[in-house]
DNA sequence: CTGTTAGCGCATTCAT
DNA sequence: ATGAATGCGCTAACAG
């Protein structure tokens, strides 16, 4: 039952020195000589003596933690982010609290607890598009917050754009000579199912296409809701058919596909398809799609973050990080 | 910058009562006038008190947290345990500070480093086959610990059986005659990899099938690597071909019905094929599989975890769930 | 019921 | 370079 009960006050004792020069040598402090710095590091091995994260983030008034804040809708983008997230968090040793917050609930209450909590030195918030008032609040607080895959003027923030991403989408579909070209989008309520329906809109009216709001769905991101969207589309008659189809993610392309192959269709053959996200899959099926660099998002918001901590930021950092068209066999 | 630095010494000043009181309000204590709590939690209002977490973790001698530890290898299933878990955490107020330890690395010291720091009070690891004379440490700290799909006699755990999925499969698969299956296993050096080809063998003996061990591959549990194993097997003699394979993961089901696709062959007319997760896509491939319940794992990990904490658990909790085979159109 | 005191374990002046 | 004292903000006896 010899529980680690084992402080400073311990090692102090029995290295025979104060505990000021403990905590010195304990934080690395160049003001102590080598002998005694020799006897204390001995000392605490044989005590098998660690020091109390409690105490000292009480004492040093800092929480080397940072929030991680996720929606619920945990897919394959918010895990890839997140790998870049924890790998970036490793290398300065700072643990990663995550936490869900819905879209629904009251997100800001929640948020500012986590603020005034003091458990964390700063928050890095995923796909979070709060509302300007809302955000009055969180930004008089004063702490550190990043924004990862979202805009906003008044954060530090890495972003996507995904208006351009659609636009280069429904771009490559025009370019391979489709012109009848439907869109299936995810949630139409969120910012990204927005925006990518501007960038589709955009790249219509640049090359003179008419939108045809039968070939306009939205849903969710989720497989079936492609699945459905394309089911209904292909209950018109076959001469209103789209020659082409872009989907909001590829588990919506994946879905269309599966309606297409049940009445015998074939990409890009009869239909094409292009998705959004490039999950793992998307490869094994050969879909071509928008990929977005997940990982990089996550690391570097981190980074900021952290150099927004250390007060290493005079300054709102904003930055867009690049996508790419992935081409594959379904368009 | 009225920046929050209030704390209880304010409100017990400005409310006219001692702090012992106002740390009183705070836990709810039932030993207070209702006018004096009434009072003191106006005047908290007022000044937009929040108590320090970081001050009551130490006071408390307890973290109100606990370490998730996963393998880099985040996919599907960790996801969804991961879900489980957070949903858990959330119903209780904990807070969900996550780690990434690698399984090649020297697990024991981080996971000791998590213990001895403090910060949690407990630690939920998933799939960490940790051997016996690396936990006796760990089991020496005291901290409660559970298992998440891993067993050990050792620590609480919750565990799936992967034998006995393993087997379920094929045992299906000879009951719908066929007596010429393929395994391709996920990774031959973990339990899990070990297990199922453990389940595969006894099925076999049962019934009376001899292996072929060039039916049996190994590789990793994604689409790639199952797509490959179904490539070498496909250029074995057609005579030597499979009636069915058994994938150890969907990820590598899907890789193999690429495989088939490729050279023409479909599921189940020309092979037949099952998977193993369950993830949202083998929905849509329609890939009979092994349902494993991921999200309930986390979920009773965490409700395991907790009770552990509190000292309400006088014995090492044990349970295994129940796996269900998932059967649609590729066997 | 409530005020006071003493820790919790460590960081950090301030002298020496 | 180092020891002693003080504080971080709160909880938990201990008196009254």
């Amino acid at each position: 039952m010899s529980k680690n009960k084992v402080n400073i006050y311990d090692v102090a004792e029995k290295a025979d020195v104060g505990i000021g020069t403990v905590s010195r040598v304990l934080n690395n402090s160049d003001k102590v000589k080598d002998n005694t710095r020799k006897k204390v590091l001995e000392v605490m091995k044989e005590l098998n003596y660690r020091p109390n994260k409690l105490a000292q983030n009480l004492a040093r008034q800092k929480a080397n933690a940072v929030a991680v804040i996720v929606p619920s809708f945990i897919d394959h983008f918010f895990v890839e982010v997140l790998k870049g997230i924890q790998d970036a968090l490793e290398e300065e040793n700072i643990d990663l609290i995550l936490h869900k917050i819905d879209l629904n609930e009251n997100r800001m209450k929640k948020i500012m607890d986590i603020v005034h909590s003091r458990k964390v030195d700063g928050i890095a918030a995923l796909t979070m598009d709060i509302s300007d008032t809302e955000n009055q609040e969180l930004k008089d607080s004063g702490i550190p917050v990043v924004l990862a895959d979202e805009f906003s003027a008044d954060f530090h923030s890495i972003y996507l754009d995904d208006l351009k991403g659609a636009e280069m989408a429904v771009d490559y579909l025009v370019n391979h000579n489709h012109n009848k070209i439907a869109f299936i989008n995810g949630d139409i309520n969120s910012l990204h199912g927005q925006k990518r329906l501007a960038g589709v809109k955009k790249s219509f009216q640049k090359h003179n296409l008419k939108i045809n709001t039968a070939l306009i769905k939205d849903g969710d991101f989720y497989a079936e809701d492609g699945y459905q969207s394309m089911q209904e589309i292909l209950e018109l008659p076959r001469t209103e058919w789209p020659s082409a189809v872009f989907a909001a993610s590829d588990n919506q392309a994946i879905g269309v596909l599966q309606a297409m192959e049940e009445k015998g269709l074939k990409a890009p053959d009869d239909i094409a398809v292009i998705g959004y996200d490039n999950i793992e899959l998307a490869k094994y099926l050969k879909i071509t799609t928008v990929w977005q660099p997940m990982y990089q998002l996550g690391h570097l918001a981190i980074e900021i973050l952290l150099k927004a901590i250390k007060g290493e930021l005079n300054e709102i950092y904003q930055k867009e990080l690049e996508l790419k068209l992935v081409k594959r066999e379904t368009a």
